[in-house]
DNA sequence: GTTCAAATCAAACGATCGTTTGAGCATACG
DNA sequence: CGTATGCTCAAACGATCGTTTGATTTGAAC
């Protein structure tokens, strides 16, 4: 049981140090010895709870993909298939839950394991990844089927394929972007997802 | 000396299996055993020509990006300036030094050795690039500014740091996009340029 | 107060890491 | 021939890796 004067249970505080560590260092780079210092526990307790290091570095991308899947999710259920749909409103609905994740506690520290996952071609962690979550980015790509119907399908992967790659390489970057101080977060996000479905759309839509 | 009966002499045996075994399992997860393993060289070889492994994974780079660099440059200098430039040229000169890489024996793999590079925010390593490659990524922004002089720096560099990110992710993953065997590899290689080329060209000059 | 399971701990396991050593081999030059 | 010189090799260095063990502590149930 979790000691009171904690905050948090050693198994959240793993995942917290996790995630950082992870995104600062890689899979591999990132030690336990590191990570479990880093979280104040016992090096034993990563296998004692998660198993193994993988099983651990699976727990950190359910923890904030489930959450991120469900929300894409559900912002794009409100336009899918309504005849006046827009490129820009299904963009809105992949890009907007991930600022949102973004500029939520370490959130943007997620992003950049997100981004390492991606470059790192490691078979065993696509797998996982397309198990659990590829659907919903077949979901996203039937829509833009949908809307971008002279599109071959061919075309529209590829399309597809870099407005991702844009993106995850975009969003991995957001803790480094300065918010002027003058705008509210709230205002920052707003404009920062203005600059990505501009682009991104700009990139689906052309000729 | 080099042995007689070997192709290639032992620097560059190691540069190679290095190039492919940091493609595949990362700076860290290639350990030098199996690096000098697969370039059938003694473990000691590394560190005899090389000094180090960072030193050597300074050298992969630079073996690829000398030549890269050096490309893009070449055919940013025959458009840049001019009067009647278009955006589409100058991409052009961004992307198919690139692709005429990824074509040319294993540098497609070099490719997602760059995308890991991006990936890993190592603070070393993007110092390295920065300091060797970086005015090549100066001189095509200013390009950029001269041909969009609408755009504010800020909206500039956004967008540029997208079409960089987008094409990086997508020339990693070349080496499993399957050519139709009813194409030549010069034709495939102009197709996939001018996918990528539209795809830039239109989130650049988005209003 | 006793019991019991969950959780934490220090310590050690064998394996593997990057690097270094010193002997041995090859070729070129005197 | 003798001898430097460039290179390769097996072996070992200390450090660190992920994982396991067995004892100890914890807190709630009875």
């Amino acid at each position: 049981m979790p000691a009171s004067h904690t905050a948090l249970p050693t198994k959240e505080r793993i995942l917290g140090a996790a995630e950082e560590l992870f995104a600062r260092h890689g899979f591999e780079g990132a030690s336990l010895r590191q990570l479990t210092a880093a979280a104040g526990v016992n090096l034993a307790a990563v296998n004692y709870h998660f198993g193994s290091k993988d099983r651990l570095i699976e727990e950190v991308f359910r923890r904030r993909l489930d959450q991120l899947s469900s929300r894409r999710m559900a912002a794009l259920q409100k336009v899918a298939g309504e005849p006046d749909t827009t490129i820009e409103e299904v963009l809105a609905a992949f890009i907007v839950p991930a600022l949102e994740l973004s500029h939520d506690g370490n959130g943007s520290l997620f992003m950049r394991v997100l981004a390492r996952a991606f470059a790192e071609h490691d078979d065993t962690l696509r797998k996982f990844l397309s198990d659990n979550y590829g659907h919903v980015m077949r979901q996203f790509t039937a829509e833009f089927a949908r809307l971008l119907p002279h599109l071959s399908k061919e075309e529209l992967y590829w399309r597809v394929d870099l407005v991702t790659g844009a993106l995850t390489h975009a969003m991995s970057g957001f803790g480094m972007i300065q918010r002027k101080s003058d705008v509210t977060e709230h205002v920052h996000r707003e404009q920062t997802a203005q600059h990505l479905i501009r682009f991104a759309a700009a990139g689906l839509k052309s000729p």
